[in-house]
DNA sequence: TCAAATAATTCAACCAATAAACAAATCCGA
DNA sequence: TCGGATTTGTTTATTGGTTGAATTATTTGA
């Protein structure tokens, strides 16, 4: 409802539209013409056809043979996303691996690369450096494939400040890391919490809701908070410390010096002494969710993915216990459809987004080299 | 991040800046000149000219005499909404009275109507037709100070859609009550829930911060969610349940057929018979709020207003124990600042907003009569 | 082989913002 | 008291971008 705080010129008015033909491509089925483009945006084809010659010539957009059509008529040119145009570069540090992928403007993932090693032994800066090593060899990797990477973007486990900042990745032992310096890959670099990150790698699979929780179940207890399919990160950034919502007001102690956070219950040590119990408690934490935010679909990712079947009964009955709108409209449970490289491909997936959402910009900085 | 779904025009461009400068003069704490709202907002003084001729012509705003200034130059003209524009209707209906109030475009109440009477004995249709009875009262006042009401905003305590169907309203015994279809005052109307609407006109209130939680204790609670300066509705527009958050999972049986409800320890009853085990659950309830959201500031209005300094204390010593983040960013606990009327000014709020934020369809309604 | 149909491009017109010059109204200093 | 400095607001030519209509291109089908 707020319109934005800045000025629209005429140029925003282009990059606008040309974002719009870029997403309708995007988010087509087969491939459309400029006509079929024109139609579902309301642009007239004159303006698409520019529109079109940009994306082009900035090498976001391709001219493929047609969907077959039936009929008379001149035929169309199918137009489609390049797939060797700018890519994202998705990064992950976590407890015992380092990893990196490289995937193009269409989304398919084209190299990956994976280092095996109990990262809480390193200082940060030595994490990082390995990182970085990977990061290069992706870089390398996507150049051969004619990538031009768009940016990189990192999955960290713990509580990440808007500017890159980590204050705290308990898993890590790291304090007070600040990534962006000691990581310069010579790309914009975001850096995020790893359900966030996971979170919207969940909802660029096709046919995502764009209204989600996604929990993700490890050592801790992560959630990402997806609204009308853009990612809630709070007043400060620290949203979805689903792991400390309280469960059992006097239960057990928790390493945060509460009790009866839901990670005493739920967390992957819990899970496996007592499922039952770890989806009662899961149940309760998510009914608070439900009630409080209105969610239709909590996708179960991270170490609750494979335990998914074992789970799914306990914590329904608490959602239907406790959700107070759950006759009204159904809470849909589901287990997430990527698995272990979740976190990084959503980093990587935010890199190619913004891309896609702002192309005005790539075209720009793409004239400028 | 996603851009919207429809093509902008030439004439989108005017309508984002029409709305940029009315907002750049409404949150301007003097009467700004044309070439202060050039400075401010980066559009040049030319183009900023043109765009106040049209607010003028459209009697959204007025010039008058300038904030005094030093030093040479010619004097500017002040700028500033109009008080005999548009105004907003405001209504409310609640357990024991109806209400309707005029909101001029400055915010200011301009008339206030309550009929005192217990709903709960009246069918639906007949309690809106009472409130129909305020209404035009009301619009009759607004004619007679020059003021053309551009809709109206209903306020309900109870589970609305969004199309204006309330669903449940269980302390009025309402239940699938299609109001639009039952009050026909010739306006725009806008149904909600109270809560909601509550948020909303907090969130007016100047220096109301973007993004906090407002919690209305009744005999049921509620809360509204106001997440960078826009209010979160959910998915199916039930969000703000607060009042079936699980606070005890065996404890006392509630109303909605769970057990251990914030609303059965922090109810109006609750709060009455013990404040401090309200206050606890409260606090333990608001700790899931903030770990999920992340959010900063805390709102306590309806009957929690009155009894704040008595549940300040308990519900902060949860806050500080439960929250992950608590000694990174603190959380700021306020009495709400508008009293009962909170929700009525909160929906006449709705509708000047709805002005304030496209001023070009209300200059194209005043055009077109 | 030609008419109908559909796709894409070209071109003049229009809308809105910009930049720069200009007019208006005040202050201030000699 | 007068003229320059200063700031506000308007005028005018230019530019960027979309539109709509006409035009060109390419196919199907009678």
């Amino acid at each position: 409802m707020n319109a934005s705080r800045s000025p629209v010129r005429q140029s925003s008015v282009r990059a606008h539209n040309l974002a719009l033909v870029l997403q309708t491509v995007a988010n087509s089925a087969d491939r459309p013409s400029r006509a079929a483009i024109s139609g579902a945006t309301g642009l007239t084809r004159a303006t698409v056809s520019a529109l079109v010659d940009d994306l082009i010539a900035g090498r976001l957009l391709t001219e493929l043979d047609p969907a077959p059509r039936t009929g008379a008529g001149r035929p169309a040119a199918g137009l489609a996303l390049t797939p060797d145009g700018p890519g994202g570069l998705g990064l992950e540090i976590n407890v015992d691996y380092l990893a990196a992928c490289v995937v193009d403007l269409t989304g398919v993932v084209r190299h990956r690369f994976v280092t095996r090693a109990d990262q809480r032994l390193l200082p940060p800066a030595a994490a990082l450096a390995d990182l970085a090593v990977l990061a290069v060899q992706a870089r390398e990797a996507a150049a051969a494939d004619g990538i031009e990477l768009a940016g990189a973007a990192l999955a960290v486990p713990g509580l990440v400040t808007a500017n890159g900042l980590v204050r705290v990745a308990p898993n890590l032992d790291w304090q007070d890391v600040d990534v962006p310096a000691l990581l310069d890959l010579g790309l914009p670099l975001a850096v995020d919490n790893e359900a966030n990150l996971a979170a919207l790698g969940e909802l660029r699979t096709d046919g995502g809701p764009p209204t989600f929780l996604y929990v993700s179940g490890e050592i801790g207890i992560g959630a990402g908070i997806v609204l009308d399919g853009e990612l809630y990160r709070g007043g400060r950034g620290w949203s979805g410390e689903i792991g400390h919502v309280t469960v059992y007001p006097d239960g057990r102690p928790c390493r945060c010096g509460a009790n009866g956070c839901l990670e005493q219950y739920a967390g992957q040590e819990a899970v496996a002494a007592d499922p039952d119990l770890a989806a009662a408690s899961l149940g309760i934490a998510l009914s608070a969710v439900v009630n409080l935010l209105d969610l239709g679909v909590i996708v179960l990712g991270g170490g609750y993915a494979p335990e998914f079947d074992r789970l799914r009964d306990g914590i329904e009955t608490e959602l239907r216990r406790r959700v107070l709108t759950a006759d009204l409209a159904p809470v849909t449970l589901r287990p997430a459809t990527l698995g272990a490289d979740a976190a990084m491909r959503g980093a990587a997936d935010v890199v190619i987004a913004g891309v896609r959402d702002d192309p005005a910009r790539w075209l720009a900085r793409a004239q400028a080299v």
